[in-house]
DNA sequence: GACATTTGACCGAC
DNA sequence: GTCGGTCAAATGTC
């Protein structure tokens, strides 16, 4: 699989090569903040919501596009796994001191294969609450062909496991409770450790803000919400910064990418996802 | 020792 | 027979 539909070759190419010109944005926006650039930064953001615009309108004209991909074909070819039929495609990309895959939930990777006509092997990864909690969510990742260091990354079912729901302040700020970590189960040491989801340094959790966020929930944001707090999202948050720069026009004034945008950006927005929200203070 | 990863084998769909 | 997805034993890491 090397994409979205498995179409068309010129919109193909000419897909990849928006995402490769927004991937290179991505990584030279990243080098202005550390350059204290501020104008240089909005002017990239400008870009970049121009150029992820093109392409999600070019992924629109794609054959197959919200149809059955072929790792759709395949998953309904598979059987008796008892994953319910949920999917969720991303393209993720790895940026430098940022862990790619990471997604906040805790995955044990149980198999690797080479994928016909892909330059990349596929991994496969479960929940690790699998056995003691009965979780059938998979997931699958592979580097995409064109971009070592972009990844597809599919979801397959939903969590049932307690990780899926969505974490207290004080699980995610456990120094802060009570009695320290010493109580703290193996599954919950596990998470920390697999996954760094913790706030950085500089970013702090306001509790009352912490809602679960969904891509129907970032569309029906006000764009004045968005002043001043710009919430780091779970998988990598470069896919926040991209959306977010999808709701910035030129100047100063935002505006807001309609929902089927948003929506193309998940392949089953229709069902809750938990993002974690953290506000820079 | 517990857990994660690796990797060859196996299975079912096509 | 080929292919993608999963299993499970062997191995590695902490």
């Amino acid at each position: 699989m090397d994409g979205y539909g498995g179409g068309g070759g010129t919109k193909k190419s000419e897909l990849a090569s928006e995402l490769a010109q927004v991937l290179s944005m991505v990584r030279e926006l990243e080098a202005r903040m550390d350059q204290d650039l501020p104008a240089a930064a909005r002017e990239l953001c400008g870009e970049l919501a121009n150029t992820i615009d093109r392409s999600i309108r070019i992924a629109n004209d794609l054959p197959g596009h919200g149809g059955s991909s072929g790792s759709d074909a395949q998953a309904k070819r598979r059987k008796g796994t008892g994953t319910p039929c949920v999917r969720r495609q991303l393209r993720v990309a790895s940026v430098k001191d940022m862990a790619p895959l990471d997604d906040g939930l805790s995955w044990r990777k149980y198999g690797q294969k080479d994928i016909l006509g892909a330059k990349y092997p596929r991994a496969y990864f479960r929940c690790t609450h699998r056995h003691s909690q009965g979780c059938l969510a998979t997931k699958h990742v592979q580097r995409a062909d064109a971009d070592p260091l972009l990844y597809d990354v599919v979801y397959h079912g939903a969590h049932a496991c307690v990780q899926a729901a969505h974490p207290s302040a004080e699980e995610l700020h456990p120094g802060h409770a009570a009695g320290g970590g010493q109580g703290h189960d193996q599954d919950q040491q596990q998470q920390q450790s697999s996954s760094p989801h913790a706030p950085e340094p500089g970013l702090e959790l306001q509790p009352g803000l912490l809602e679960p966020m969904t891509p129907d929930a970032f569309a029906a944001t006000a764009p004045g919400d968005f002043t001043g707090c710009f919430p780091l999202l779970s998988p990598t948050g470069v896919e926040w910064q991209m959306m977010r720069s999808s709701h910035m026009s030129a100047g100063n004034g935002m505006e807001l990418v309609d929902h089927l945008q948003f929506d193309d950006l998940f392949t089953n927005a229709a069902e809750p996802f938990h993002w974690d929200l953290y506000i820079r203070g």
